[in-house]
DNA sequence: GGGTCACCAGTTTTT
DNA sequence: CTGGTGACCC
């Protein structure tokens, strides 16, 4: 149970307020998650509705566990049974598990990545340009993908001639969306758009999920795009029992695809809608606060709100200008021995926040140097390394043979004798006769060209295939059945072969040895377990691969963070160092040339103030070494929007270089008054 | 099939 | 300056 009397009257309000649309509009450090969690408390236990009717939608895996978690903790694990806290894409996977087959596709289909995705696309590029890149399937893709998000298909995709590349587009969307077809899989935006093709061609199944989902919650709500706007509409369509949770100023992902109309709008959307504004915040000091209201306030076009704290004035933000990278963080590192120091803190309520990550070497460096520990979060993620992803694709195939991209990456690896000839001999033939790969290679004798030992080779890989398919169909033993995979394929001499780094190597390995560990991890979690069940957790990233737990992990290892603006968003540290603070960080350059989004950048710099409790340290630099020149740098515009009297410009660093620029100073001070003095004469 | 070299581009990221 | 990609050669 809970006490209403704990809340604001704004969050009381928010949390009794059942029926209907409801805007509420959740600054930083506002007890955002302690409202939707006790919201939805209110209705199970008040309201007595039943869990299953309960929709709550977030954007990640970690807020929808974070939720779910909270609410157990409320009303106890059997209370929230059958209630569905998901993120968009696990709702719509929910959705095409049960129904896919209208649309055309089997219900064993494969989610591709981004990797998966791209490698396709630029096979289909190449038979249409012959030099295609990398990069143009990147750019391509990149396209599509947008396409997708604002709810527009291949057929309806129209080129715009002045526009090169919307031609290209236009050309290989098609064949793209048939390749996935034929190979029975989804990309990412697909989860969402066919969600929605299912709930508009099928009236029935969207009335079933309207009853069924009597109150629905979303999370991050202006960080909608297109598509999830219109997923959530058809859902809402009815009873309007749809309460979004949301900040405008906390806007920061328009780059792929939010629409900020979406909470700004939101009223006119849903008419009816009570809209509540919680503005107290819990999280920061008013010097902290009143700053980043200023910043924030320069942005037109947004809902009118100041965050408001009786937590007191404490420290005033301060600004710290170095005279280039490397001075920098030198800065911060001592600014963290003095409040460590000082304030009786760890180096775990250290961050440092940075626009972009290549921010994060000079820091990293300093970090080492001076052995601090740290975590720097983002870089290359566990399921994108080569070693992991081999593995997986291994899974894919056995789980749908279909899949033609991964079928293509294992069917010679580790080498058995199946050369790149052969290959095309074997596409050749399965693309004539429009026969699926798998198919093909099932009766690989009937492909003329192909020599004895290829063809045994393919009678073996096929084999050994179709062996471990079935022992998979055993859910008990699925980790040891992939250990025997592994083992058998031999992937870790593979490995040693190719690595002559020894310990990376072994690290490779030891990836490879953690996707058992990550199914271990989930057959101890569902009940009812299967391989296909684990890849669809792989591929939503909801595994629970160690390391995942990082609030834990922090507390263990006490590091200091490095993570880019973005990351930070929804997190909170006693002390953090907000750096790079110029023109062409923050704002970024490329916002500012490209989509003259200055309002964005703005939030960004609204988003990374407001991640302080105690203490907000802005750094920047006169000279920064890029792409091997010095640069020099002019501070941000931001900081100029911030009143005097709020910011303490704290000039001298204290580094061996700025005291030599202040001897300097003073001589040359010297100098003009001898030779003022030798004029007067 | 693997290794080397030249060339190019260089924000942010979840699912 | 870096890291990634593709061409080319052994």
């Amino acid at each position: 149970m809970f006490d209403l009397n704990r809340l604001n009257p704004q969050q009381r309000e928010a949390v009794t307020h059942t029926d209907g649309p409801l805007l509420l509009l959740a600054g930083a450090g506002s007890g955002k998650t302690r409202v939707i969690t006790c919201r939805i408390v209110y209705l199970l236990q008040q309201c007595g509705v039943p869990a299953e009717q309960l929709l709550a939608v977030t954007f990640t895996n970690k807020a929808a566990r974070e939720m779910r978690a909270r609410v157990e903790e409320m009303v106890g694990r059997r209370a929230a049974k059958g209630m569905v806290i998901a993120t968009f894409h696990a709702l719509c996977v929910r959705l095409l598990k049960s129904h896919i087959e209208r649309l055309g596709y089997k219900k064993n289909f494969s989610i591709y990545p981004a990797a998966d995705q791209q490698r396709l696309i630029r096979d289909l590029l190449r038979e249409e340009v012959a030099d295609a890149g990398a990069n143009d399937a990147e750019q391509v893709l990149w396209r599509i993908s947008e396409a997708k998000n604002r709810l527009l298909t291949a057929d309806n995709y129209q080129a715009n001639s002045r526009d090169p590349l919307s031609c290209l587009v236009a050309l290989v969307y098609p064949r793209y969306q048939k390749a996935l077809k034929a190979f029975n899989a989804v990309d990412f935006d697909d989860l969402l758009l066919l969600g929605v093709h299912l709930l508009e061609r099928h009236p029935e199944l969207l009335q079933h999920y309207q009853q069924q989902f009597r109150y629905q919650m979303v999370d991050e709500y202006q960080d909608t795009n297109p598509v999830q706007y219109r997923l959530l509409k058809l859902l809402a369509g009815g009873h309007g029992n749809l309460c979004v949770v949301g900040d405008d100023d906390q806007s920061i992902y328009a780059w792929r695809g939010a629409d900020i109309a979406n909470i700004l709008d939101f009223e006119k959307d849903f008419p009816g809608t009570r809209m509540i504004k919680l503005e107290q915040n819990y999280r920061s000091s008013g010097q902290i606060l009143s700053a980043a209201n200023a910043v924030i306030q320069h942005n037109r076009k947004r809902r009118d709100k100041a965050l408001w704290t009786t937590a007191g004035e404490g420290s005033p933000v301060e600004y710290l200008l170095a005279e280039d990278d490397e001075d920098e963080a030198r800065l911060v590192m001592e600014r963290i021995h003095v409040e460590r120091f000082r304030r009786q803190l760890n180096y775990g309520d250290f961050a440092v926040l940075y626009r972009t990550n290549s921010q994060s070497r000079a820091f990293e460096e300093q970090l080492r140097y001076e052995n601090i520990p740290y975590v720097l979060i983002g870089g290359q993620q566990f399921f994108d390394r080569k070693e992991v992803k081999d593995v997986i694709a291994y899974l894919r195939v056995l789980v749908n043979p279909l899949d033609e991209v991964n079928l293509l990456r294992i069917l010679n690896y580790p080498k058995r004798g199946i050369g790149e000839t052969s290959v095309d001999k074997i596409i050749r033939y399965s693309a004539d006769r429009s026969i699926a790969l798998w198919s093909v290679l099932k009766e690989v004798s009937q492909v003329p060209e192909l020599n004895e030992r290829t063809s045994e080779a393919v009678n073996g890989f096929v084999g050994l295939l179709e062996r471990y398919r079935k022992r998979f169909q055993q859910p008990l033993y699925l980790v040891e059945t992939l250990r025997a995979l592994l083992a058998e394929l031999k992937l870790a001499e593979e490995i040693y072969r190719q690595e002559k780094d020894l310990t990376a190597a072994r690290r490779r390995i030891e990836n490879q040895d953690q996707v058992s560990n990550a199914m271990s991890a989930y057959l101890d979690r569902e009940p009812q377990p299967s391989l296909a069940g684990f890849l669809e957790k792989v591929s939503l990233l909801d595994d629970e691969r160690p390391g995942r737990n990082d609030k834990e992990k922090k507390l263990a290892a006490d590091a200091v963070t490095l993570m880019s603006l973005h990351s930070s968003k929804g997190l909170e540290f006693p002390v953090v160092f907000l750096v790079g603070m110029e023109e062409g960080y923050l704002p970024h350059k490329k916002t500012i040339d490209e989509t003259f989004d200055v309002d964005e950048e703005r939030r960004l710099c609204y988003v990374g103030m407001t991640r302080a409790e105690k203490q907000l340290m802005l750094l920047g630099a006169r000279q920064r070494r890029k792409y091997g020149k010095l640069e020099q740098r002019e501070p941000s515009r931001f900081l100029s929007e911030i009143p005097e009297t709020l910011l303490l410009r704290n000039k001298s660093g204290g580094t061996e270089q700025s005291t030599a620029e202040q001897q300097e100073q003073s001589a040359s001070q010297f100098f003009s008054g001898i030779s003022q003095l030798l004029e007067d004469s």
